[in-house]
DNA sequence: TAGAATAATTTGACCAGTCAGTATAAAATG
DNA sequence: CATTTTATACTGACTGGTCAAATTATTCTA
C-alpha cells in the first residue's frame, strides 16, 4: 500500500510535468494536474502538502533522472573525447525532450529567485553536472587531449557553453536547427578544453 | 503635451520594471504598477492596452538600453581585444544591475513559450548581440590575434558563454564570485576565439 | 483677459472570473 | 467496521479590466 502511495505520487508528478509543459509554471492549477493525472483535485492535495511541494518534488525528479542518464551516458567510453561526445549526445537528445523540459526548467530558474527550496535542488543538479564535466576534463588531461589550468573553473564553462546553446537554440523555434546547435556545442566545448592558452 | 504622455508612460515603465524586479513577472498585479509610479490604478490602463503590452514595452526599452550601452562601450576601444574586455566589462556590469537585470530577463524567458510578442523582441535583442560579436571578431581576424572559421557561430557561442555564466552566478547568489565568474568568462571566450582548432 | 466651454487625464469602486486550500461526505479497502 | 483514499462543494482572497465621475488642462469667445 505504501507502494500504492509511491505510485500515485509519481503519477502525479508526470501529470504535473506534461501540465506545465503545456501551460507554464505560474499558469498550472491544482486543478490542471489533476486533470492530466485523472483523478479528482483532492487527491493531489493528499499526496502533496500545497502546490509548491509538488513543483519541488517535481524539480527534484527531473533533475535526478537527467542526472542519472547523463552519468550512465559517459560510463560507457573509455576515453575523454568519446566521454565528451556521449554527455553532449545525451545532453542535446532530441528537440521534443529538449524543449520540453528546458521551457519547463525556465521556468523553475525564474521562480528561484523566491523560491529558496529550488534553489537548493537546482545547487544539487549544478554540483551533479559540474562533476560529469570534471571527470570528463581530468580524463582528457590524463590523455593529454585537454589542456587546461582550472579544472573546477572549466566545468563550469562547459555548463555554461550548455545551457546558453540550448536556450538560444529553444529561442530560435526551430528544430531543424537541433543538429546544428548540438554540434557548434560540442565544438565550442572541445575549443574551451583543448587550447593551450 | 504628447511629451508629458511619454513622460508617463516612462515613469509607468520604470515603475513596472521596479516591480517585476520585485515580486516576479506573475506575481506583478496592475495595482503594483500603479503604486510603484505613485499613481492610481487606471492610469496604466489608460496609456497601455493591458498587461501584456506594458510589459512588451518594458522588454523592448530594457533590451534596447542595454544594448546601445554595450554598443557603445566597444566603440571607445581601437583592438579588437581592448573591444572584448571593454564588452566584458560592459555585460558584467555590476552584481546589483546584473541581478536586477537577469531575474527579469529570465522571467521574460520563461514567459517566452507563450508570448510571441516577446520572442520577437528578444530575437532582435539577440540579432544586436550576435552583431557585437561579430564586430569584435572580425576585428581580431584582421589583426590576426583571433582565429575562427565561423564568424556567425562564434558569435552565437560568445551569447551563449555570457548568457550560461551569468545564470549561474545569479543562482549562486554570492556577490562577492561577480568578479570571478566575471574575469573566468572573459578567459573562456578569448580560448574560443583564439583557438586555431 | 475673464471665464465659459471643451477636452484630456486621473481616480477608485466595481464586476466577473480565477484559484489555493479546506471541509466534508462518500467510497473503497482490507 | 475502521481506516485510507477519493470526490465535490465551498470559502476567502485576489486580479485584470471597465467605467462613470471627478479633476485638471486647454481652447475659445466676448
Amino acid at each position: 500500500m505504501a507502494k500504492k502511495a509511491e505510485q500515485r505520487r509519481q503519477q502525479i508528478l508526470k501529470a504535473a510535468f506534461e501540465a506545465v509543459a503545456a501551460k507554464g509554471y505560474d499558469s498550472v492549477t491544482l486543478q490542471d494536474i489533476a486533470d492530466y493525472a485523472e483523478v479528482s483535485k483532492g487527491v493531489t492535495n493528499y499526496y502533496f502538502k500545497n502546490k509548491v511541494d509538488v513543483f519541488s518534488h517535481l524539480l527534484e525528479w527531473i533533475t535526478t533522472r537527467i542526472y542519472e542518464k547523463e552519468a550512465a551516458s559517459i560510463e560507457l567510453k573509455e576515453t575523454a573525447l568519446g566521454k565528451l561526445e556521449a554527455y553532449i549526445d545525451q545532453v542535446f537528445v532530441s528537440p521534443e525532450e529538449n524543449k520540453t523540459f528546458y521551457s519547463v526548467y525556465l521556468d523553475y530558474l525564474s521562480q528561484m529567485k523566491h523560491q529558496e527550496r529550488y534553489r537548493q535542488i537546482n545547487q544539487q543538479f549544478y554540483e551533479n553536472c559540474w562533476s560529469i564535466g570534471r571527470e570528463i576534463i581530468t580524463q582528457g588531461l590524463k590523455e593529454g587531449v585537454f589542456h587546461v589550468e582550472d579544472v573546477e573553473q572549466s566545468a563550469i564553462s562547459i555548463r555554461s557553453m550548455i545551457d546558453g546553446t540550448l536556450i538560444q537554440w529553444l529561442m530560435s523555434q526551430d528544430d531543424a536547427k537541433h543538429a546544428s546547435y548540438k554540434s557548434h556545442c560540442h565544438q565550442s566545448v572541445l575549443r574551451l578544453l583543448r587550447a593551450s592558452s
